[in-house]
DNA sequence: CGTGTAAGGAATTCTGACACG
DNA sequence: CGTGTAAGGAATTCTGACACG
């Protein structure tokens, strides 16, 4: 019954001429973003990249950050930190639920 | 404060070629459906489909209609009468919110 | 450091048609 | 009716490089 409409967010489905249209970022700086490691797009089998609407936000969130002359360095450790914490989270997230799960019986 | 991550559900930004991953179906099939009047994506400025999640369910559910037996124009009226009351929904709740705005002054 | 651009190639998508039924 | 396919063209995406700084 759990229908989880929010992997949406993480599902990664939209090509990069989307992308630049819904963060306005150029082509070049969404491809230079993820060189530098901000963000990790998946790869078709003949290597088309796929974005996430998470990885619209996290460019518009980069986006600010570079405007505001943060390195893409600094924001790589930043983000990566926040990432790790995420983790953590989901893990202790997706244990509950078995928990839970085991208890009351139920399908997931 | 009420951000819609729902609103990714229905925000139309995938080519045929994932939705043909994600439903299993061809891309003859998919564009036949609409033909057919069960779907209605977008296109970009050069002509390309561009499709939402919500696309993609509502392929599922035609896919096995199909499966069963129904012939797409009676799907298509099936559907046409799902939407119109979605739309009336839509309608009510959107009023709802701004009786609630103007009444509490918040920003939408 | 971060971004623009031209270059050439590969992969994707589009339409209308022939086919079977 | 619903779907497969080959055909030709247009639009998209990819990489590595030159450029400025």
């Amino acid at each position: 019954m759990t229908t989880n409409e929010s992997s949406y967010r993480d599902k990664k489905v939209m090509s990069i001429g989307i992308v630049k249209e819904l963060t306005g970022l150029s082509e070049r700086q969404i491809r230079y973003y993820e060189k530098r490691q901000l963000l990790f797009p998946d790869r078709t089998d003949t290597g088309i990249r796929k974005y996430s609407f998470s990885d619209v936000e996290r460019l518009m969130d980069i986006a600010d950050q570079i405007e505001e002359g943060v390195q893409t360095h600094e924001i790589r450790s930043e983000l990566a930190k926040r990432d790790e914490l995420q983790k953590t989270k989901d893990i202790r997230n997706k244990m509950l639920k078995g928990q839970l799960n085991a208890h009351f019986q139920k399908k997931y």
